[in-house]
DNA sequence: ATAGCTGCTGCCGAAACGGCATCAATATGT
DNA sequence: ACATATTGATGCCGTTTCGGCAGCAGCTAT
């Protein structure tokens, strides 16, 4: 099932490894087989595609433009491959996924069970990273699904669903603030609060409110984790920030209380976005874990924006 | 720059002339090597990718994905090469369009010359069908950009835009008719009427509005060709049917007029689609021509409905 | 029945591929 | 500063693959 010229596939693993050396021990042939290919290659296309550092290979330009297209190619060609299979009657794949924390306690869990109860074939690798590492694992074909903080997506991605989650503080059921209905950001401020890094998206989203409020507010707890920032704030630590997708499981159990932030009367909205590579057409199996992942994530916002209705 | 597996491009090419030996004729090989490679090709994805007739080769359903596949790969290989060459400073490739004759009197003789003015590298294949027939040749892979009636138009094909334009009957200056600011298809039906036939987009558009009509009118004048159509309405032969697109010269001239159909008091639209393939990402001068393409569409369309504004 | 087409298949020379050993250049560790 | 390791490139050589030639059988149209 490997009819494409060996150099497009070398090219794509020295790409990938940065090393025509790494390359070779990873396809399993010898180096020089591999530097062949890619200096055929350079001379086919009539420019160079890597430069030479001493540690190594980067690409070009013309290399990158080469990778768009070899990626095009091997990943087209495994939909023919799932397309030829799902005739077939046979209907196995991985799909990949590159997802932010905020969905692995209990989206995706639940999600992927339910999915592999009735496709066992299929299997599922999740890498979770931050919201542009996301987007740009996706560019890089390391992974077929994104799920991110809708930021600009760079064109070569396309956005296959928006939702909006609001943006609430979360604390423990005991607190202060837990009999409220919504809170605003200068009433959480009255209490510790646990901060979020630079590196989670959250705090990009409540960086610019903060940035409004009349008085900075005390240096409070700063995590980088958004388990650790659930834990803190379910052992009454402070108050925390999350949409209610991150906090499912403690505040199905009623240790953690879900108060929808009010800005200046509105809403703070969090905008998930669902990402897939946009000259690339899905795999049968991969397509259809898709549209549920879509589905699920509608039907949540659906939910969660009914129980908390705006604050017109 | 043919770094792709010779395998591929003898499929490609056996899929196109549907026959072995013509494929290697095509390909200056011999007919052994194309049969064999195919044989291989079949072996490597474990079934038949063609049906063996006596005389000549048909795909199986398999062979169909194959098909997409190759397709997929050797356009997105045209993009590549086009991307490296506009990074070179040369700027030349082949735009291949399809579409119906409306097109062929102004706007895009219009089109074509005015961009090979400025890009005198980019060279054009132009051909004429019908509607169905220009999507399928889009599908096939035999053209780049595709202007048609706006049927529904199969997945694998992309609207890239929808300009609707009226449908008018069209007359000689000294018809009856001419003096009017709008007709209706009773009055039209007062005089001789020249019919298009059922391979012409205008007849499906306006067949559903003459089975209202009270009466069957007398049969009249049925021909295939607009040109013809244009020429006869141009000698006083009797009333035609078309959108102002399709009349320009002799409309300038003032040997033709134009009269919106007013069907009940509203407009008849005829909805004009631009058509590319939806898993391909098209070539810079491709995309450039296509842009200005329905930047073109889009001005005539503004400019003829304010022409003929809305019988509100 | 003949002539012309189809795709398939031995045979063989030529080209491409891959493995091994080696080289020069560079980075790393002591 | 020196030794060591790692990088990509290259010459040599056996193996594999590819492609051309000629001929095969099967089918169709005349």
């Amino acid at each position: 099932m490997r009819f494409h010229s060996p150099s497009i596939q070398y090219f794509h693993a020295v790409r990938r490894t940065g090393s025509i050396r790494a390359a070779a021990r990873v396809l399993n042939v010898a180096s020089s087989a591999v530097s062949r290919q890619i200096l055929k290659l350079e001379q086919e296309v009539g420019s160079p595609l890597f430069e030479r550092n001493a540690r190594g290979l980067t690409l070009t330009t013309v290399g990158e433009m080469l990778a768009r297209h070899v990626m095009n190619v091997l990943q087209d060609l495994d939909r023919f491959r799932s397309d030829v299979q799902s005739l077939s009657g046979t209907w196995h794949g991985t799909v990949s996924i590159a997802c932010i924390e905020s969905l692995t306690e209990s989206v995706l869990p639940d999600l992927i069970a339910s999915h592999r109860g009735r496709a066992r074939r299929v299997s599922f690798t999740t890498e979770v990273k931050g919201s542009s590492d996301v987007l740009e694992a996706l560019s890089r074909g390391e992974a077929d699904i994104g799920i991110a903080m809708a930021l600009r997506h760079p064109p070569d991605l396309r956005q296959a669903a928006l939702k909006r989650f609001r943006l609430g503080a979360v604390v423990a059921r005991e607190h202060p603030l837990a009999r409220r209905k919504t809170v605003t950001l200068a009433q959480c401020f009255a209490f510790p609060v646990i901060h979020a890094l630079p590196e989670l998206s959250i705090y990009h989203l409540l960086q610019p409110l903060i940035a409004q409020l009349p008085e900075t507010p005390e240096p409070a707890i700063q995590v980088n984790s958004i388990d650790l920032m659930r834990e803190l704030a379910a052992r009454g630590v402070g108050v925390a920030f999350q949409t209610q997708l991150g906090i499912g499981r403690l505040s199905r159990e009623g240790q953690l209380v879900f108060l929808p932030l009010d800005n200046a009367g509105s809403p703070v909205w969090s905008d998930l976005g669902i990402y897939v590579r946009a000259e690339r057409t899905l795999p049968a199996y991969t397509e259809s874990f898709l549209q549920e992942l879509v589905r699920e994530l509608g039907e949540r916002e659906r939910r969660e924006n009914a129980a908390y209705p705006h604050v017109a």
